[in-house]
DNA sequence: AGCACGCCGACT
DNA sequence: GTCGGCGTGCTC
């Protein structure tokens, strides 16, 4: 029976700690299991990844006793406790934040800090000479106890107040956890047996290629497939592919980039296969994120449609996973701390598990094609039929101050005289204004983001990045100068204009701001489909859609806002988008794009559609650049708030990294606007295989670089 | 992360 | 002179 447990805690440490296990829970402990520690001085929630019966001697002495055993069954199952820690390694990330990222939040228990009166305090003793604050909160506390947050927000300055009567022992303030709750989630089903509906919409010819992955999960292989095909024969071949591996008895796991997605995809595929379809996103309050977890690692589906965060789900015998619009920017994350690839783990964890995993897209990321092309795993199903759609690509100068020129003003009018609907796509929500200097050109800026401010209630501005708000300034701060306003291209300003070119005509916009919950959603699909909404403007949010009517003109403006910047990969990204959108469109209607840069070659290409013919020029800038696939990226970023500590983090990194031999590509530290408030410098390392960039940046950050960085590779 | 220890500016 | 700012370092 082991004497010790090896922890993993829920913070930037990368070492694991050891604690002494207890004689009363010395049968009931296992691996994955959440204990309760303390570690100097406070309470915290560790999860068990090792048990062992001698620790290093050093550490005898300092061990301490596990105090509370929390769980009757491990939370964290061996292949996600395999998962993370290979992964956490991978990224350089320390495993307990990486495990932390596969629990529901709740199961993180936290302490808070409670104020009590001591025994001296309630006796009265030494409160006479106490200031009248002193004395006015001693006597609000009472008997009860409060949280120290608490008490901040309802007295002013009660900082100094507090440690005063900590010192002199009248207020005692200790760490106490929020309710222990041990909940189970629902009990799991009865085994049934449900019946498979078959239905035979596959084609003989597709049949035999997606044999290879129905033998794959037979045999439980880890190999790795792409699905190359429109939208609705996709989710043919899903449903095809899910009865199949469900009727094997293992469990399928289908993740989509949006939550939207997920409840479109849930609707449809409830009414195809008759099996206990779980779902999750991250609408679900914590409750229900809890209780849905619960019943997945209980058991209770056999399939599991999710966005991202389901990679992390305790799903045990997994035969399939499915990636759907693998390609969607949102699989990469970046946001929160730590940054990872979904599609990385994904592959780690089909491989740990021994799991068939299938990609799928109309306009596959150039890294997965190529991939599937070099490494087979490539199901082509995309039919060159010949549209009659037609492309157009219109001139629009930079200088002119009307969005929409005159070339689609007649395309819109001739579809409105026809009676017919209008789709124009922008890729800015909202009605930007921005402020603009007329003296010196000074553009007016976040000062925790950097991100342009713009005009809210008439006197206001806003920074559209962190909601930070101020009072409309009446003069440039730097030269005094007025300030003239300047109109964005968002979905708003497209609103504006079109209802005074069009009067009586209704147009609607379709943006995360205008679609803010699913009534809205509903009634703006809804009267667009019914013909009561002639023209409807909307960002990349259009994308994710199925359910509108098809037009007869899409109107793309300002597509070099996408394609545009530079990043390797917005060409990629514009043609992706276009690829999406143009589902929208009749078979003879037009694609109208607006651009100032129309000689650019990703427009150009735009005018047959054809992906192979994308991807053979794409991959060629690729290579000769530089860029994934042929060569990876690792982004290295460090922040914190203040910059000359990052600063100096970043210059002692990349003098290291720099000695190193092997063959890599270093550039020089960048600084990064601000996010939250926080500085940031990013380091970029080129190599031809990731391996070569980890070792080598890891060798480079060594222990005194613990935490402040995030780190992920472009691959 | 959060808590302790340690060294510099404004104050009862 | 002290209080308290946050920079640095450690946690079994």
């Amino acid at each position: 029976m082991a004497n010790f447990a090896e922890l993993v805690l829920p913070l930037p440490l990368s070492k694991t700690l050891y604690y002494k296990i207890p004689s009363q829970y010395k049968n009931r402990i296992k691996e994955g299991m959440r204990v309760i520690v303390d570690l100097k001085n406070r309470k915290i929630t560790g999860i068990v990844v090792g048990l062992i019966d001698k620790i290093p001697r050093e550490f005898l002495k300092e061990c301490k006793e596990i105090e509370e055993v929390i769980d009757e069954e491990p939370v964290v199952s061996k292949s996600i406790l395999e998962l993370t820690r290979r992964f956490s390694d991978y990224y350089i990330v320390p495993w307990g934040e990486f495990i932390k990222l596969t629990l529901p939040s709740s199961l993180i228990l936290k302490t808070t800090k409670k104020v009590f009166l001591t025994e001296k305090a309630k006796n009265k003793k030494n409160t006479q000479n106490l200031s009248k604050n002193e004395k006015a909160l001693l006597n609000f506390i009472g008997n009860k106890s409060y949280s120290v947050t608490f008490l901040k927000r309802k007295f002013k300055d009660i900082s100094p107040i507090l440690s005063k009567l900590s010192r002199k022992g009248l207020i005692e303030i200790k760490n106490e956890f929020r309710k222990i709750k041990k909940r189970k989630g629902a009990k799991p089903l009865e085994e049934g047996f449900y019946q498979l509906k078959l239905e035979t919409f596959i084609h003989s010819k597709e049949k035999d290629k997606i044999d290879e992955i129905i033998k794959s999960i037979k045999d439980e292989k880890s190999s790795q497939f792409l699905i190359f095909a429109p939208d609705n024969i996709r989710v043919n071949l899903y449903s095809y592919l899910i009865k199949e591996t469900i009727s094997k008895g293992k469990k399928v796991l289908l993740i989509l980039p949006e939550i939207l997605l997920v409840r479109t995809i849930y609707d449809e595929l409830k009414k195809r296969i008759n099996v206990k379809i779980g779902m999750f996103h991250s609408g679900l309050t914590p409750r229900e994120r809890e209780t849905e977890w619960f019943n997945i690692r209980n058991n209770m589906y056999d399939l599991i449609i999710g966005s991202r965060s389901s990679i992390f789900f305790p799903i045990e015998n997994l035969g399939l996973i499915i990636v759907d619009k693998e390609e969607d920017e949102s699989y990469f994350l970046k946001k929160d701390y730590p940054f990872y690839d979904l599609k990385q783990i994904a592959k780690f964890r089909a491989k740990i598990e021994s799991v068939t995993l299938v990609y799928g897209s109309e306009s596959p990321s150039i890294e997965s094609y190529y991939e599937a092309l070099k490494r087979g795993g490539l199901i082509s199903l995309i039919r060159e039929k010949r549209y009659g759609m037609k492309v157009v690509i219109n001139y629009h100068s930079k200088k002119e101050t009307k969005i929409i020129g005159e070339e689609l003003k007649k395309e819109i009018k001739e579809r409105l005289r026809k009676n017919e609907q209008v789709i124009l796509f922008v890729n800015r929500k909202g009605e930007e204004e921005f402020l603009i200097c007329k003296k010196c050109g000074l553009l007016l800026k976040c000062k925790n983001c950097n991100y342009p401010y713009n005009i809210y209630k008439r006197d206001k501005i806003v920074c559209y990045f962190c909601n930070y708000i101020l009072p409309l300034p009446s003069n440039c701060p730097i030269c005094k100068g007025v300030f003239k306003r300047i109109i964005g291209k968002g979905t708003g300003s497209v609103l504006k204009e079109i209802q005074n070119l069009f009067p009586g005509i209704k147009a609607c916009r379709f943006d995360s701001e205008a679609i803010k919950n699913r009534k809205t959603e509903t009634k703006v699909i809804n009267d667009f489909n019914k013909g009561k909404v002639k023209i409807l403007i909307g960002t990349q949010l259009l994308t994710y859609y199925y359910n509108f009517n098809k037009v007869s003109l899409l109107g793309v403006l300002y597509p070099e806002n996408i394609f545009g910047i530079s990043d390797y990969k917005s060409g990629e990204r514009f043609f992706q988008i276009m690829t999406n959108l143009k589902k929208f469109v009749s078979e003879k209607g037009t694609i109208f794009i607006q651009t100032s840069f129309p000689e650019n070659y990703i427009i150009q290409i735009l005018k047959d559609f054809n992906y192979i013919k994308f991807y053979k020029s794409e991959l060629k800038f690729r290579e000769l650049f530089e860029y994934p696939p042929f060569f990876k990226i690792g982004e290295l970023i460090f922040y914190g708030k203040n910059l000359r500590n990052i600063a100096n983090k970043a210059r002692v990194f990349y003098s290291k990294i720099r000695e190193s031999s092997e063959d890599l590509k270093i550039y020089e530290p960048v600084l990064l606007p601000k996010i939250h408030g926080e500085c940031r410098v990013r380091i970029l390392i080129k190599a031809k295989e990731e391996r070569i960039i980890v070792d080598n940046v890891k060798k480079a950050l060594q222990e005194n670089f613990q935490r402040n960085f995030n780190f992920i590779i472009y691959a």
